[in-house]
DNA sequence: CTGACTGCAAAAGGTTTGCAAAAAG
DNA sequence: CTTTTTGCAAACCTTTTGCAGTCAG
């Protein structure tokens, strides 16, 4: 609550149009407090606590804060997307293919690929968006 | 058929004690010519060339072809994952986020990367298995 | 007030599973 | 022959959608 990462929040919504409702506010904060989490768990964090939201509502949701660019999501794992604030440093996600844990380094730690990337393709890389699997140290 | 990137299929099937069928050579093969097909495409290019395959079959035997290390797959878009051959050289998938267009540049390209992943991390990335999203240089 | 947002229920994918018949070794 | 694999149909899960009532501005 008034956290912060997620001060400014409200004004971002009403800038492009959106309106600020309860709803927004609580999963925003189950975002920024949970951290990569799935829509479902998104759900269930607030449902637990709140109680009475809806799944879609969820959904549909998360769609709205991704548009404003107050979140992003990833693919971390075969099923559903993980949902991340962008206010938070931008990082990119080692996710361990054996353990599952997800690992956070910071985006600076890649910037060599990206700029091979822009060089060579002209490609210009969402980091936030970028999940690399593999074995974790502690694993290999 | 009997494409150079698929000899040898049959035998590492059956070394890891599974049985070779009629299927999974259709299968494999189909996911060589596609290269980063869904499961869904997949299915339908096997089916309108031979037709009988049933989808449960497809996806039953991706998951045998990627257990015994034929193929590999990795999250392009939302939706389904997508299956390449682990013998076409290893590759990143560059994933345009307004156009679509999958490109893919060879693994050395990002050499530096992974070396920064292993000396801070130890973390071991599985290359092939990576899908970079981002802007196109025509898109940007 | 008015249009955007929510909740609900139903639909729509995409993937998995149980079981009996068919095929591989 | 024995055991795996396939086809089929149904179950499952996650995400999307239509609609009427509600709420923000």
């Amino acid at each position: 609550m008034d956290d912060a990462r997620v001060s400014g929040w409200d004004e971002c919504l009403r800038a492009q149009g959106f309106r600020v409702t309860p709803q927004r506010h609580l999963v925003l904060q189950a975002v920024s407090t949970l951290q990569h989490a799935t829509p479902e768990e998104i759900y269930g964090y607030i449902h637990e606590r709140v109680g009475g939201l809806n799944l879609s509502t969820v959904y549909r949701t998360l769609e709205v804060l991704e548009k404003v660019g107050l979140i992003t999501h990833t693919h971390i794992e075969h099923g559903s997307p993980t949902y991340h604030e962008v206010a938070q440093a931008v990082h990119v996600h080692l996710v361990c293919r054996i353990c599952k844990n997800v690992d956070s380094i910071p985006a600076e730690a890649i910037a060599p690929l990206l700029e091979v990337l822009v060089d060579t393709r002209g490609f210009r890389a969402d980091v936030g968006h970028l999940a690399i699997h593999g074995t974790c140290s502690a694993c290999s």
